[in-house]
Order: C-alpha cells, then structure tokens, then sequence
DNA sequence: AAGACGAAAGTGGTTGA
DNA sequence: TCAACAACTTTCGTCTT
C-alpha cells in the first residue's frame, strides 16, 4: 500500500507503509517517515523476518517496566546477511539503522525522564511496587503508541498512576495524585480517561471500601469504627444508594455515620478534609443512610450514653 | 462560638439528539 | 455540536449545642 505523502527528505513519493511494524518507510533513500517502529505487542517475540534465524521465537529474560529500556534494545538488520544484498539495498539497511538508533534512544531519553518523575510521584504516595510497575507499564505503551504527542509527560505520568491504582484497588483521588504530581485535577483526569481508551484499559468504577481503611487512619479512628464503617457500606450498596455517586462522598459518609453511632466524634468539615469533598455532600449522603438504613436509632442510643 | 443543616446558584462532565 | 441533566461545590443564612 502506498501513501500519497512525500518523503521529507528526497522528496519522493514513493513510500511503503508495513502494517505489521507500524513504520512507513521512502523506498527510495530508506528514511523512516512515520515513528511508531517499536513492537507494541503483548508478545516478546523476535521479528526479523531474513531468515537468518526462525521468527517468532520467543525470547527475553523476565523484563522490568519501571527500567527505562526494559532491559531489551533493537537493532535492524544483523550481520551475516549484509553482502548478499545489492549495495543500494545495503545502503537503505544502514539509513534505517540509523533511524533506528535515533527514534529508540529518543524514546529512552523520554522513559528514563517519565520513569524517574513516575518514582517520584509514586514514593510521594506511597505506592506499592506493583502499581508503580503497572504505572510504568502503562506509560510505556502510551509512549510507543504517541499518545504522549500534546500533552505534558507529567500529566501521561499522572494518568498512568492513576489508571494503575485504580486497577491495583488501592485508589488515590485525583486531588491526591494533584498535590504529588503538581498537575491540575482535570488535565489528570483528561489524560486518564484519553490513555485508558486508547489502550483498551478496562477499569471497574472504584469501589468506596477501597477509601475506608485511608480516610480512617488519617483521621484517627478505631478499627471497630473502621469495620462498623465497611458494615453501613454494605447496607448501603444492598439498598443502592451507591451507584452514581462520588465513592469518595459514600465513604466519607458512611465513616462520619460510623463515628457517630460509636462515639468518636468528628466534624463534618474534619471528614470532608481528608475526604477532599465538601460538607454539603457528606450532609446529603448521611441523609440518605439515615433514611434508608435507620441509624438514626443507633445515634440517639449512643447519645443517651453520654 | 462552632458545628450542623439546607436552599440556591454555579461548575464541569456526560449523554443523547 | 449543542442542550439537558445529574452530581458535586460554593456560598450564605439559620438553627442547635
């Protein structure tokens, strides 16, 4: 298939495009017109297709994503085969090689950048190793596929943690990932939700007993309080009061109704704070508990006590 | 005085024509 | 592409402890 484009250097219009590899190449000085050329696919495998060992064979050592060249180079074309090729063959050879180098080690500089502020983020939050590694994985592929063209490496970085919590079930807010990485909420979530479609992520919409165990512990609440909390929640899924809403409005909600009926007082605005939502929202799914499960019943209790 | 409550208007994002 | 819409926020006045 040929492409009505012009070769930015010799001006040809003689250009192939190999599907397989993503590249489009001018058949007539060997530049590489188009940069996606890194494999993207799930396999490890060998490509190269001149018979000078069998393809498709599966190699590698266990690789790492969070290393910023994963371990592994590319290089085109190899050795023994060279002089069996016409010398303007062997020319095209050489200038893709050189591309090559140039393209992959443009890539590199931009991972080994992106993976260093991805650590820096992620120790900030204290993330798990494993969603650093997913998070890495993820910028990876967003990078091989150009999906990091216009927008700042911070905010693909951001995104990808983000995604990566998300899946790993130890969500962060947005608001949280804001603060670590210094870039704004909604470029967070714009990158996010642009990196997740285009690379077919699936996300499960988080769950607000994922938020209960962190917004206690900052808040200094009792472990018994903290279960009585996961409790008011399961009721409230059962009754469907969760669907639609902010998880973090839920959890936050059902935290303050558990604080109430044991006793260990918190503000509103106190709850709201590590929540990162407002009173009034905590105000209006506390409302919906109260009619809903009947706790109001268990406070008054717990009111007379005192 | 501080916290809780609720009404009203505003914001940013999703959805469906 | 635009308008309607739901969830959430902001702001502010009033009530309760």
């Amino acid at each position: 298939m040929y492409y009505i484009k012009k070769c930015p250097e010799c001006n040809s219009i003689n250009l192939f495009s190999n599907k397989d590899k993503g590249e489009v190449i001018c058949k007539d000085c060997g530049l590489v017109v188009e940069d996606k050329m890194v494999e993207f696919s799930q396999e490890w495998r060998e490509f190269e297709g001149d018979g000078s060992a069998p393809t498709g064979r599966r190699t590698g050592a266990p690789m790492t994503y969070t290393q910023y060249d994963q371990g592994l180079g590319t290089e085109v074309g190899q050795k023994a085969d060279l002089f069996k090729l016409s010398s303007k063959e062997r020319n095209t050879i050489f200038r893709l090689r050189k591309w090559q180098y140039r393209i992959s080690t443009a890539i590199e500089r931009n991972l080994k950048l992106a993976l260093a502020e991805l650590k820096r983020v992620s120790s900030f939050l204290k993330l798990p190793k494993s969603v650093e590694e997913e998070a890495a994985m993820v910028y990876t592929q967003a990078v091989q596929r150009g999906l990091v063209r216009g927008r700042s490496m911070e905010s693909v970085v951001s995104g990808a943690l983000y995604a990566a919590c998300r899946r790993h079930e130890v969500p962060r807010t947005l608001d949280e990932l804001s603060e670590a990485s210094g870039i704004e909420k909604k470029e967070i979530g714009r990158t996010y939700r642009f990196i997740t479609r285009e690379l077919g992520i699936s996300i499960m919409p988080s769950n607000p007993a994922d938020y209960i165990a962190r917004f206690a512990s900052s808040l200094k609440l009792g472990p018994e309080t903290q279960s009585k909390a996961v409790e008011i929640l399961e009721e409230a899924q059962h009754e469907e009061l969760t669907s639609g809403r902010g998880p973090t409005g839920i959890a936050a909600a059902a935290l303050y109704v558990a604080a109430l009926t044991r006793g260990e007082k918190k503000t509103q605005r106190e709850v709201a704070d590590v929540a990162g939502i407002t009173e009034v929202t905590i105000r209006n799914r506390y409302k919906e508990l109260l009619d809903k499960l009947k706790l109001d019943k268990q406070i008054k209790k717990q009111k007379k006590k005192r």
